[in-house]
RNA sequence: GGGCGGCUAGCUCAGCUGGUUAGAGCAUCUGCUUUACACGCAGGGGGUCGGGGGUUCGAAUCCCUCGCCGCCCA
C-alpha cells in the first residue's frame, strides 16, 4: 500500500485515488448482502429505481448520495446490508424517448417485421411499427440508459449490492407485478368497470388521480342564452367549454338562488342544437360562479360525472379517444331510442351546426361554435369574459385531460382510506411533517386507482376474455393464467384451454390489450427485491424493510401505492422508516428539471472536484430540505479533502516510526490528551445519535467542526512539541497514542461521506490494526467503548480553560501584528484559583504551542473572566 | 379557498423541547513566508432572526395575525 509522507503529491488529487479504490471494491464483494445472517442484524433498503430514460442531473446525485451515507453508517455499525439497485424503464418516458430516438411510432395494427432495422436520428416522417418491434427498441434504449446510470453510481461510490440489480420490465418484475394483480383480483380488491376516466387524448390512455397536475391557463366565459320551454324568456349560462353544448343533458341552479326559482322543473332549450334539457336545482351549483346557472355535459368535469349519476341523466358522448368530435345525429324526440340519444326540436339545424364541428379537435370545435354563436341571433347574451382558471393535465401531457367513458381495471382504495391512513401512522417519516402530506393525499382521494393504460411498453395485464357467439367480448368471463405461467403476454400467449387459432374468433378468446400503470409495478419494489412470493424464506427475512428513501413529490405515488400493496397483500407496512430528500433548486428556487432547462449535469463536476467532494456537497443538506444549488460548496468540500489529506500525512508522520504496540489507550496519561478525549466522547455520541435519526448532515457537520478546529487547529498544535521529543518518553507516547486514536476515529466518521479519500488514508496505516477491518467501510463505527480504557482528565474544565488561554494569546499576537511564532517572555494570568489549577498540568504544552517562556499566575479575588497581560520576549 | 414548509449576516445555510453579548462556511477587511496545509493560520467588521401583536422575569425559539416565496390539494 501507499506510504505517507514520502512520494505523495503535495495536494490531494482525487482522480487516481478514486479510480484505484473503485476497482478494488468491485473486486472484493465488499457490499454483498449475506443471506445467512439473521433479520435483526440486517439493514434493508428499498432503493428508488431511477427512471433511466429521464434526464440525469445533480438532483439525482443529491438524493442517492443521502441513501449511501445512511447505508454506509449502518454497514460500519456491523449491519448486514441489503442495498439493491433497480432501473425503472417502464412506461411513457421510455416510449417517448424511443419515438424520438428512432423516429418511429407504435401502431398496434401494424404487423411484426422481423427484418425491421431501426435507424437513429432518422429524419422525415415517422415509421409506423408493430408493438413487438417497438418494445424491442425500448429494450435496446433502456439497456443503454441503464449503463449510463450504472457507471455514474459506481463513479460516485454508491455501495449497492449489484447482484440485486433489477429492471422493472424484466421477467422477474413482470412475474411479481402480474402475480400481485391476480392475487388482488382473487381478493376482490381489483375490479373492472366502464366509467368515465381521466383521459389524455394525445397519449390515448387513461391515467390515475396521482398523475394529475393543475395548470393555470387562460380561458373565457361565453354567455349563452338557453330558451325556456313554454316561455319567451331565456336563461343565460356562462361556460368555458361551449363546444360541449351538443353534449348538454341538463341545466342546474342552486336551490336557494332566488333568481331562478320560477324555472326549476321546466325544460331549457339549448341554443343552436334546440335540445330540451331539464332545469334542476342542486346545492353544488355555485350561485357566485358565472351567472349561477351551470350546464351539465357528458363529460365536462368530475362534477358532471357525479350529476349524471345522481340524477340518472342520459350520456351524450361527443368526444372520442383522440379528442375529436364524434359523428353524431340529432333526431326528433319521437325517434329517440337507445342508439339515438341526441334529441332536438330542430334536427336539421342541429345537424347542420354539428356537421361543421364534427371530426375537429375540441379546441378547433370551440372556435367554430363560438363563431356560429356570434353570427346567429339570440345565442350570445353578452361579450365573452376572459379569465384564468385551473385545468387538469396529465403530468407528462400537453393538452387538457378529458373524461372519456372506457372499460378499465381499478384497485379499490376509496373504501380503505382509514386503513391506509393507519398504515401511514405506523411508519416513521423523516422529517416528521412529511406524514401530513401522505395523510392529506389519502384523505383527498376521490377515485379508485385506475390500473390499466392503453400503452405498449410495460407489464401486460395478464388476463384474457371469452368471446361470445357473435365475437363480442364477454368482459365478465375473465380467463386467468396459472401462477406458474407468469409472466404472460395475453396478446402473444394463449390461455391453457384454448389454441392460438381461437384468438379473436367467435366462441374463442381475446387478450386484454392493456398494460399496467407504471406504479402498479413500482409499488412492488420491496416485493421485487425480496422475491415475494417465489422465495418466501427470503421475503420473510427482508420484509418489512427498514427504510425507504425518496423525494417528496412522489409521496402521493410511489410511497402511497407501495403502502397500498403491502397492506392489501399482507396487512403490513412495507418499511418502518421513510426518509425524504429535498430538491435541488436553481438560484431562482425552481426545481432542477429538464423541462425547466436549468439542469446541471454531474459528470463535469465530478471530473473537476472528485466524487468525494460532490458527496460532501450532498451531505451538507438536511433531510427533507430543498437547497439552492451552490457551486461554492464543492470548493468547501475540496478544502476539507485537502485538509484531511495534509493533516493525515502529518499526524501519521508523528507516530509512524513507533511500534503500534506502544500506542494503546493505556498510554494516554497526559492531562492535555485526556482532556481532548473528553471532548471526543460527546462528538461520537452526538454524531451517532444524529445518524440513527437519519440526520447525516448533522453528523457530518459535527465531525467536520471537531476535526478542523478542535483537532487540527488546537490539539495537533498542542501535542506537537511532545511528538518531537527524541526519547520515547511517556509524554511523547501519550501524544502519539492520542493522535492515532482520535485520528483513526475521525477518519471513520468521515468514511460514509468521503469513501475514497478515507479508504486511501486508512490503508496508510490502520488497515492492519487487529481491532479494525482491512477496509474502512467494514471497520466499526467509533464507540465510547474504544475509549473506555482512557482515564478522564483530572480536571473537568481543562480543555475549556486551555482554549480561553490560547484564544487570548492569539488575539493579542494578532492585535500586535506579530507572527504566531513570536516568543512571549511573560504571560501574566489574572484569574481565579480554579483557572490556575485547570492549567497547571498543561502549562508546558501551552508554553510550547504558543512560544511562551514564563507564565505568571496572579490570583484574582473577583470571580469572573480571566484577564491576561503579555510581553514579547526581549532578545 | 384548504393544508404543509420556508422567510436568520452580501450569499448558502445551522440554531427553533424558550435562558448567558444569535452561529458556521463563502465573500469582505487586517495581520502572519508558523518546518502538515497560503486549498493555510490568527484576528476583525457585518444581523432590531419577514412585519405587527401577545404569553413570560426572559422569545429567532411558544401563541395570534398579516405579508411574501415554494410545494401539495380543492
Amino acid at each position: 500500500m501507499t506510504t505517507p509522507n514520502t512520494e505523495l503529491p503535495k495536494n490531494y488529487a482525487p482522480e487516481e485515488v478514486e479510480a484505484k479504490w473503485r476497482a478494488h471494491w468491485q473486486g472484493t464483494n465488499l457490499y454483498a448482502y449475506d443471506p445467512t445472517r439473521p433479520r435483526e442484524e440486517t439493514f434493508v433498503v428499498d432503493t428508488p429505481p431511477p427512471t433511466v430514460s429521464g434526464s440525469l442531473h445533480m438532483g439525482h446525485i443529491f438524493s442517492y448520495s443521502h441513501q449511501d451515507f445512511i447505508v454506509r453508517f449502518n454497514r460500519m455499525r456491523g449491519k448486514n446490508i441489503f442495498f439493491p439497485i433497480g432501473w425503472d424503464d417502464n412506461g411513457l418516458p421510455t416510449e417517448r424517448r424511443v419515438q424520438n430516438l428512432f423516429n418511429v411510432k407504435c401502431e398496434p395494427h401494424v404487423h411484426y417485421d422481423p427484418n425491421f432495422k431501426a435507424e437513429r436520428g432518422k429524419k422525415g416522417d415517422y415509421t409506423p411499427i408493430s408493438r413487438r418491434n417497438f418494445t424491442k427498441l425500448c429494450d435496446i434504449a433502456t439497456k443503454e440508459d441503464e449503463e449510463v446510470f450504472r457507471n455514474l453510481w459506481q463513479r460516485m461510490g454508491m455501495s449497492y449490492d449489484w447482484d440485486q440489480e433489477y429492471a422493472t420490465v424484466n421477467e422477474h418484475c413482470r412475474r411479481i407485478s402480474q402475480l400481485s394483480f391476480l392475487e388482488l383480483l382473487e381478493k376482490g380488491e381489483v375490479y373492472q368497470a366502464e366509467r368515465p376516466v381521466l383521459w389524455d387524448v394525445d397519449f390515448r390512455t387513461a391515467i390515475a388521480q396521482a398523475e394529475l397536475v393543475d395548470k393555470e391557463v387562460p380561458s373565457a366565459y361565453h354567455f349563452l342564452r338557453f330558451g325556456i320551454e313554454g316561455s319567451n324568456n331565456h336563461l343565460v349560462i356562462a361556460t368555458t367549454r361551449p363546444e360541449l353544448l351538443p353534449a348538454c343533458v341538463a341545466v342546474l341552479v342552486h336551490p336557494e338562488d332566488e333568481r331562478y326559482q320560477n324555472v326549476i322543473g321546466k325544460n331549457a332549450v339549448t341554443p343552436l342544437f334546440h335540445a330540451p334539457v331539464p332545469i334542476m336545482s342542486d346545492p353544488k351549483a355555485d350561485p357566485e360562479k358565472g351567472t349561477g346557472v351551470v350546464m351539465v355535459c357528458t363529460f365536462g368535469d368530475q362534477t358532471d360525472v357525479e350529476w349524471v349519476k345522481t340524477y340518472n341523466l342520459p350520456t351524450r358522448q361527443v368526444l372520442d379517444r383522440d379528442g375529436h368530435l364524434l359523428p353524431i345525429k340529432f333526431v326528433h324526440a319521437n325517434e329517440a331510442d337507445s342508439t339515438h340519444k341526441f334529441v332536438s326540436a330542430d334536427p336539421d339545424q342541429a345537424n347542420h351546426v354539428y356537421s361543421q364541428m364534427q371530426g375537429k379537435y375540441a379546441k378547433q370545435a370551440q372556435k367554430i361554435i363560438v363563431e356560429l354563436a356570434n353570427t346567429t341571433d339570440g345565442v350570445i347574451d353578452r361579450p365573452k369574459q376572459d379569465i384564468t382558471h385551473a385545468v387538469k393535465y396529465f403530468e407528462k401531457g400537453d393538452r387538457p385531460l378529458e373524461l372519456i367513458p372506457a372499460r378499465q381495471w381499478f384497485t379499490r382504495i376509496l373504501e380503505h382510506k382509514d386503513a391506509l391512513v393507519g398504515q401511514g401512522r405506523k411508519i416513521q417519516w423523516h422529517p416528521a411533517h412529511m406524514s401530513t402530506r401522505y395523510e392529506n393525499w389519502v384523505l383527498g382521494l376521490n377515485q379508485d386507482w385506475c390500473l390499466s393504460r392503453q400503452r405498449f411498453f410495460g407489464v401486460p395485464i395478464p388476463v384474457w376474455f371469452k368471446l361470445g357467439e357473435n365475437g363480442e367480448v364477454l368482459y365478465d368471463q375473465v380467463i386467468k393464467p396459472r401462477a406458474e405461467q407468469l409472466p404472460v403476454d395475453p396478446l402473444a400467449d394463449a390461455p391453457d384451454e384454448y389454441k392460438e387459432d381461437q384468438r379473436d374468433v367467435p366462441g374463442g378468446f381475446t387478450g386484454d390489450p392493456d398494460i399496467f400503470d407504471t406504479w402498479a409495478t413500482s409499488s412492488l419494489t420491496p416485493q421485487i427485491s425480496t422475491h415475494w412470493p417465489t422465495n418466501q424464506e427470503r421475503h420473510k427475512k427482508l420484509f418489512p424493510m427498514d427504510v425507504r428513501p425518496q423525494s417528496h413529490e412522489i409521496i402521493r405515488t410511489w410511497a402511497f401505492y407501495t403502502i397500498v400493496k403491502a397492506w392489501m397483500h399482507e396487512r403490513e407496512v412495507p418499511w418502518h422508516n421513510v426518509v425524504i430528500s429535498g430538491w435541488i433548486l436553481d438560484p431562482d428556487r425552481k426545481k432542477m428539471s429538464k423541462s425547466q432547462g436549468n439542469v446541471v449535469t454531474p459528470e463535469p463536476l465530478i471530473d473537476q472536484h472528485g466524487a468525494d467532494c460532490v458527496r460532501y456537497w450532498a451531505g451538507r443538506a438536511r433531510v427533507g430540505v430543498d437547497t439552492a444549488f451552490d457551486e461554492q460548496v464543492f470548493k468547501v468540500g475540496k478544502r476539507l479533502a485537502t485538509k484531511m489529506f495534509n493533516a493525515s500525512k502529518f499526524v501519521l508522520g508523528r507516530f509512524e516510526n513507533i511500534d503500534p504496540a506502544l500506542l494503546g489507550p493505556e498510554r494516554i496519561t497526559h492531562e492535555t490528551d485526556r482532556a481532548i478525549i473528553r471532548e471526543l466522547r460527546p462528538l461520537i455520541e452526538r454524531a451517532t445519535a444524529a445518524f440513527e435519526q437519519f440526520d447525516y448532515a448533522q453528523a457530518l457537520q459535527l465531525t467536520e467542526d471537531f476535526f478542523w478546529s478542535t483537532f487540527c487547529d488546537n490539539y495537533v498544535e498542542l501535542s506537537k512539541p511532545r511528538t518531537y521529543e527524541e526519547e520515547l518518553s511517556e509524554g511523547r507516547l501519550s501524544a502519539a497514542s492520542t493522535l492515532r486514536l482520535v485520528h483513526r476515529a475521525l477518519l471513520r466518521m468521515f468514511a460514509p461521506f468521503m469513501p475514497f479519500l478515507t479508504e486511501e488514508i486508512w490503508h496508510w496505516t490502520y488497515a492492519s490494526d487487529s481491532d479494525m477491518s482491512e477496509t474502512i467501510h467494514r471497520s466499526p463505527w467509533p464507540t465510547l467503548d474504544e475509549l473506555a480504557a482512557i482515564v478522564e482528565p483530572s480536571r473537568l474544565d481543562t480543555y475549556c480553560s486551555m482554549k480561553i488561554f490560547i484564544e487570548a494569546v492569539r488575539k493579542w499576537k494578532a492585535d500586535q501584528n506579530v507572527s504566531m511564532k513570536a516568543p512571549i517572555g511573560t504571560a501574566l494570568v489574572n484569574a481565579s484559583a480554579k483557572f490556575h489549577d485547570d492549567l497547571e498540568a498543561v502549562a508546558d504544552d501551552l508554553k510550547g504551542m504558543l512560544h511562551i517562556q514564563h507564565i505568571e499566575n496572579a490570583v484574582s479575588e473577583v470571580e469572573g473572566i480571566p484577564s491576561f497581560k503579555f510581553t514579547l520576549a526581549t532578545e
